[in-house]
Formats: structure tokens, sequence, C-alpha cells
DNA sequence: TCGATCCTGTAG
DNA sequence: CTACAGGATCGA
């Protein structure tokens, strides 16, 4: 599932779904610590904070539920805790039978609670939100400046920029025609200037597209989905130059780039 | 900075 | 069967 558009609308379900509710018991079958049964039971949910790929739950009485969903993991509401599904995790039961539900597949979701100063302390080296006014082109391009990385592992470094992942990635060097090998610090700053608009309207876009997909069967009209240039597409043509997508491997994880027009 | 690791599911 | 999966961390 989840790379920042994804985690901003289970964040902003969450908000629609659990604010004001009362964490009434916790029931742990995977992924999350003892911390979280510990803590959590008879608090509020007063504020859910996504930072980067990062859920931060604010709980009453300065206690912060974390999430983070990984890979494969999803947490959302259901009417009833006990009809829970196979994937069911971690469960955080609420008034009425309802509960929340930490869901993973691949169970490499993890959730963790503790008093908000060590969560703070946990993810502070969290890097700039793409979707903030600190993400700026200069921002950008003094960052690239001092980076040997190339542009693809530049980009995914969580501490540096956060919430971009390899899909994400993949489709913005693509829009901004840049090559995923390229050293950050040799790209000129025209091309990064290129760059960070088309990150913020890759993100927007999809965003747009997580929220209407995520809000379940619309009763109006059906989500246009956000559509992948490059993303898994190796051997098909670029639909700019028509040479062949390729698929790299770059920090051990697949590239998909077009070695026509990126470069 | 690479490779292995955590896990399970699915596609080929 | 093998390869790979929208992520992150750890040790060599």
């Amino acid at each position: 599932m989840p790379e920042l558009p994804e985690v901003e609308a289970v964040c902003r379900r969450l908000r629609d779904e659990g604010l004001d509710e009362r964490i009434r018991g916790v029931r742990i079958f995977r992924c999350a610590t003892d911390a979280v049964a510990a803590l959590t039971p008879g608090r509020r949910i007063e504020r859910v904070e996504r930072r980067g790929k990062h859920i931060l739950v604010h709980l009453s009485g300065s206690v912060m539920l974390h999430v983070h969903l990984r890979m494969s993991g999803n947490f959302f509401r259901i009417p009833d805790h006990r009809l829970f599904s196979t994937y069911a995790r971690t469960i955080l039961e609420l008034r009425g039978g309802a509960g929340l539900v930490l869901e993973d597949p691949r169970a490499l979701a993890r959730m963790h609670a503790g008093p908000s100063a060590e969560i703070e302390a946990a993810i502070a080296g969290v890097g700039v939100e793409p979707l903030s006014r600190l993400f700026t082109q200069a921002w950008l391009q003094a960052e690239a400046r001092r980076s040997r990385l190339p542009m693809k592992l530049f980009l995914m470094d969580q501490s540096r920029l956060a919430g971009l992942g390899n899909i994400y990635t993949a489709e913005a060097l693509y829009r901004a025609r840049i090559d995923p090998k390229r050293q950050a610090n040799v790209v000129s700053a025209a091309k990064l200037g290129l760059l960070h608009g088309t990150i913020v309207e890759i993100l927007n876009d999809a965003v747009q597209s997580a929220v209407a997909a995520y809000s379940g069967p619309g009763q109006f009209r059906e989500a246009e989905s956000f559509s992948l240039a490059v993303y898994d597409r190796e051997g098909e043509p670029c639909t700019r130059c028509r040479r062949i997508i390729r698929r790299i491997q770059q920090g051990g994880r697949s590239t998909y780039y077009c070695p026509g027009c990126q470069r």
C-alpha cells in the first residue's frame, strides 16, 4: 500500500472515524510492542498526524501511538472488532464493539506506543515534508549539491525528504526527465527546479487519488486512479519517445526508467 | 554502500 | 520452483 499519499489517506480516514474515540482494550497478535497494550487503554484519540510515512496518533495524557505500515500494512476502523480478517495483526477496541485494526499480510508493519516525548525523539530524524513550505526549489538544489548519491536513492532517503517511495520516486524522475542513476550533485539546477514541481504535482495528484480510492466503493463516481507512466512497465515503449522502459537495481530495489528521455 | 533480513503472497 | 513486492534496518 503505502507511500506518502496512501499514508495520508489512512490518516484522513482515521480522523473521520477515530477522533475522540477512547481505546477500550488492545489485542496484539503481531507487529505491536507490549507498550501498546500497557499504555493505550483508557486513552482518547485527540489528533492524528502524519510525518512522512509515519502515523502518529496523539492520545490523551501525552501518550502517542506510532504506526508504520511498511510495505503492505493498513490501518482502519472496522464495525466489529471480533470480526477481524486473517491478516489482522493488532486490534484496538473502541466503544460499541468497533475497532481499529492493523492489517498486514506480510507482518512487516510496526506499532509502538510511548510518552509523546519519547515517540517524538524516535522520529526526530524524519526529513522535510514534500508538501510543506519547507520543501522549496532552493532547498532541493542545496541538498542535491552536497550529495553524491544517485538521484533515486537521494530522493528515497527518508531522513532528507520524507514520504517518497519506490513508485512515486520513479514517476517524479520520469516526468522531470532525470536519469535515476545520475549523481545528485551533478544534476543541473534547472532540472532540479523542474523536479521540485513534479514531486509536488505527483504527490498532490496521488493523495487525491488515494483518498478517493480509499473512501471505499464511491457512491458517486469511481475515482480515476493515479496512472503510472514508468513504474512496473519494463519492456513497454515509453509514451514520450518510444524507447523501451528498463528496470535496474538500485539499493536492492527495482528502478524503472526510460533510457531515451531520462538523462 | 552493498547484501541480508524481517514476513507472506503472488506472478511467471 | 524462482523472483519479486508501494519499507527500513542492521552488520559486514
